[in-house]
DNA sequence: CTGTTAGCGCTTTCAA
DNA sequence: TTGAAAGCGCTAACAG
């Protein structure tokens, strides 16, 4: 790789010279501009953005510290991620977590080392700890997804409690009245919150706090699966089942097809999180769909603004709205179920 | 951010010996390092890696550049990436090209301005400049999933014409004789290859060249909702359509949906790629399945090889196979059908 | 219009 | 066992 001093040597000039003719900076005479050109040209040049780094104590590189990119979700958020980094010639690290803290922590420590200018951080527990690590550094941080206790930090997320509200609040309205939620993990702020509103729900509709059935597991489709067997063992039965993201959902569903259980006759489920439309040829479930791409986009932009000093303000909490869509997984209980209820 | 120097003035060092200490070179007194390690403690130092990088060369960083992450596909790849980079305490920045050759050539002069260390490149284009660029620089490169013609370059892919021959082979031994494959563009050799594997078993079973139909278009929805379009216009129509990847399965799907045709009774499908097992409830498509993470591990683990200097061979095609996997999405010709074969 | 000096944070000599 | 000097590649500040 070619230095700025082997340019400046060939082009007969300082190396002084080609940093002016790379940054168009200062005067300099056309010949002379010609020659380093030619240099650069001839030489393949590119200058260290290390070195450049060294001295401008900023790399134009943000990091995406997230659970798992193989999730659909979280891939489009890390879409919506790069394409704003992109849009500014930042460029994007990643870093799968696997909701593992030791793992996050790590990963944080290295991209501190790494000089990185802000973190996108999907934490993988609900400790204020990997915030107060980075602020100690001085890297700015946006939380995406989830919500921290305890600490000031910006957050884009969904309004997990609302989203469960409607869909809950869609299910009553179908009639149903033994609704149960197979969640995640209780220590995962989207998983609170969305109990929280399908909660508020059901006390909305007259229900009383005995009338919910609140499993929780993880995040994936074992834990589904296993959930829903569960639910399914329970007297009286539900008569619907609200998977607390897309994981679960699936494990849901193969679970009631493993029993002989149609859906949505004998039972409705519907489900936080859309499965993306790009693997799905008919979309069946009744969703809450979340912004995805925009949570992304709007903890860059938010980035940015820190970085540009120009987000004094408080921290910031979007918390943008979760779209109910309606499909063919969730109708009216049966007769015999409603009776039972 | 702490220095070195803030480190040592705060232990009564020099700067050297906070080096030593980190680094674990030299001999170092106990209680000198004990004071050290209170001092780095204290104020939560972590080394900067760029200075770091600047002396040794190397950023421990490398650079996954590739079409869409948004594609199952390439997530899975980018997955397998990550976690065989991580296992070696390498990060990773990734680059969504979009299939534009123009992007992917301005994110790789970005990435050989930050000294990664080495590049996996799904190409957006079969032409070498990307390769030549690279190399040019000293930049080792990996490409996976595709072929680049006229240029030496490590490549790991799926063997994409034995599957394609592999699962067309399967639609003959069904009986079907009017196959139409609706591929990618032409210029990327997956699809090119996917052909060559088809026209071969074609050719095997007694066919000839005229029988083949072959249509490209792009590897997105979109196009496979319209190459279907047309497959069914066509006269005779083939009683199986292969799709050139998932996406264009979908849309080949949805477009024999919105024309009535049912699946496999009235027409066959079958794809290459997999759709991601975490989105589908219940697998009913027959496809040749690839080999994504291990493409994404294998083409990792070359690139370390590359780097620690013990791959003076000729350069690696690492060709894996793939995976075909028989589901309902195939079936027997209608009779009808077969007598006007 | 162009060049010299100094320093970003770190580590490899070479001395003490 | 510890420290001082020099340099990785780049550029701001100050000459000239």
């Amino acid at each position: 790789m070619a230095t700025i001093e082997d340019v400046a040597k060939r082009a007969g000039v300082s190396a002084m010279t080609v940093s002016r003719v790379l940054n168009n900076s200062g005067y300099i005479g056309v010949k002379t501009r010609e020659k380093v050109e030619r240099a650069i040209e001839e030489l393949g040049y590119v200058p260290n953005a290390l070195a450049r780094s060294l001295r401008f104590k900023t790399t134009h590189t943000l990091a995406l510290v997230l659970t798992d990119i193989t999730n659909s979700y979280f891939t489009t958020v890390a879409r919506g991620v790069e394409d704003m980094a992109n849009a500014r010639d930042f460029t994007v690290m990643f870093c799968n977590t696997d909701e593992s803290p030791d793992k996050e922590m790590k990963y944080l420590s290295v991209l501190a080392q790494k000089q990185v200018d802000g973190v996108l951080l999907v934490p993988a527990f609900s400790s204020p700890d990997p915030i107060l690590f980075l602020k100690a550094r001085g890297i700015p941080v946006v939380v995406l997804d989830r919500r921290i206790p305890d600490v000031e930090v910006d957050t884009v997320r969904t309004d997990s409690v609302r989203g469960a509200y409607q869909i809950t609040r869609h299910l009553l309205d179908l009639g149903h009245r033994r609704i149960a939620i197979l969640t995640g993990p209780v220590e995962i702020s989207t998983s609170t919150d969305r109990v929280a509103g399908y909660k508020q729900a059901l006390l909305e509709a007259g229900l009383s706090e005995a009338d919910a059935v609140i499993m929780g597991g993880a995040y994936t489709i074992s834990s589904g699966y296993q959930l829903a067997q569960r639910a399914l063992a329970l007297k009286p039965t539900p008569t619907a089942l609200f998977a607390g993201n897309n994981f679960i959902a699936i494990g849901v569903l193969r679970a009631l097809r493993d029993a002989g259980v149609r859906v949505p006759d004998e039972m409705s489920v519907v489900s936080f999180d859309d499965l993306p439309s790009t693997t799905v040829v008919d979309p069946f479930l009744t969703v809450v769909s979340q912004p995805a791409y925009a949570i992304g986009e709007q903890g860059t932009s938010r980035l940015f603004d820190v970085l540009a000093g120009r987000a004094q303000t408080a921290p910031l909490d979007l918390v943008l709205p979760a779209e109910l869509i309606v499909r063919q997984s969730s109708g009216a209980p049966r007769r015999k179920d409603q009776d039972m209820g």
